[in-house]
DNA sequence: TGCAGACCGGGGCCTCTCTCCGCATTTTAT
DNA sequence: ATAAAATGCGGAGAGAGGCCCCGGTCTGCA
């Protein structure tokens, strides 16, 4: 299912640059950053930023499919090396990482966790949730965790944690204290 | 230290059909609702708006003061009425709710329990904060609330809950079912 | 070497912010 | 009650920035 016919030499190479100065642009201005400016970042007109990607999703999603992906292998190798239990909370502190350092990306982790799933989001989301489920699952065989919670809930809170270290302002700390109190919870 | 002459009759009219309006837009469209527009709903032009409010985080907080004030005194009403940690757990409960119904608001709390204080955000967090302390502090006592976690980072995790349950999508139901997560942890 | 396909970036159109100053309304003094 | 003074009002418009299309130009590939 790739292209009938591969791409112009210069369209891949224009096509690469803009998902490199994406990634970029999104990881600091966050997901609002201006596309114009990417373009211009990327030494190309805006009008084939606009071909390439026809809307600002679709460029949000190409610039970190990988990096959602590598999330989803990152979760097979710490299976591989850890109890489940350990494995589960040393993926979690590395979404929570991903989320906070990458800002473009809190939306894309977020809408693949949403309800309402955006159609657009679901394709690369479903790496994510798969690994979340295989996680949870692994550690509520081995007692490492409550029967009763749902894969889906745990990534929820994953993004909640995030959210409450970016509060602190903690570059990683944070996202460890606030893991372990959540595993452990806030009674005595 | 009120006015050394008081508003004049039309000012005073406007300032309060402004506030009601911002709360209803910011509500409604979230924190970057367009200031205009909300001049234009008050009925007032966009000169009269700058004037009484010369920033948007001004006009922001102005909308939102009794709100987090509100939050403040409902602590005290629930701490002589319940136990301690139910206290606490049922205006978690409402800090959550009041952040996600209210969108405007999301960011006054965030802020409110940020490191890097904003100033202008400080005086009304205080509020919030104090009653956070008090709640804390109690539950603490009567060991219904493990002993080395700061009032801070429980609104933090609050916010992070908020954040979670707003990912589901749910109207309030998602939030009990968190909040319960975060108190009894995720360990079985 | 021809041409399909890609590029470029100017410009139209939009939305938002925020200022300015003549005009209207309220208040105060008489 | 009335006029003068003080204060606030309005909304046009400049400026900034963003989105995205279009048509003339260029380039890689067969």
């Amino acid at each position: 299912m790739t292209q009938v016919r591969p791409m112009r030499a210069d369209a891949r190479r224009n096509y690469e640059r803009l998902l490199k100065v994406a990634a970029e642009a999104f990881a600091e201005h966050g997901e609002n950053a201006s596309l114009d400016d990417i373009a211009k970042r990327a030494g190309v007109g805006s009008g084939t930023l606009y071909r390439h990607f026809p809307t600002r999703q679709a460029l949000l999603e190409a610039a970190y499919v990988d990096r959602l992906e590598a999330l989803g292998t990152r979760a097979d190798e710490l299976a591989a090396e850890l109890p489940p239990g350990e494995a589960l909370m040393e993926w979690l502190n590395e979404v929570c990482v991903a989320t906070i350092q990458v800002r473009g990306m809190k939306s894309l982790l977020g809408s693949a966790v949403t309800d309402g799933s955006s159609a657009a989001s679901t394709a690369c989301g479903t790496s994510v949730q798969g690994a979340a489920t295989r996680l949870v699952e692994a550690a509520q065989a081995e007692g490492a965790l409550r029967a009763d919670v749902e894969p889906i809930e745990v990534l929820r809170l994953a993004h909640g944690v995030a959210t409450a270290s970016e509060l602190a302002h903690g570059q990683g700390r944070e996202i460890r204290r606030f893991l372990s109190l959540l595993t452990e919870g806030l009674r005595p």
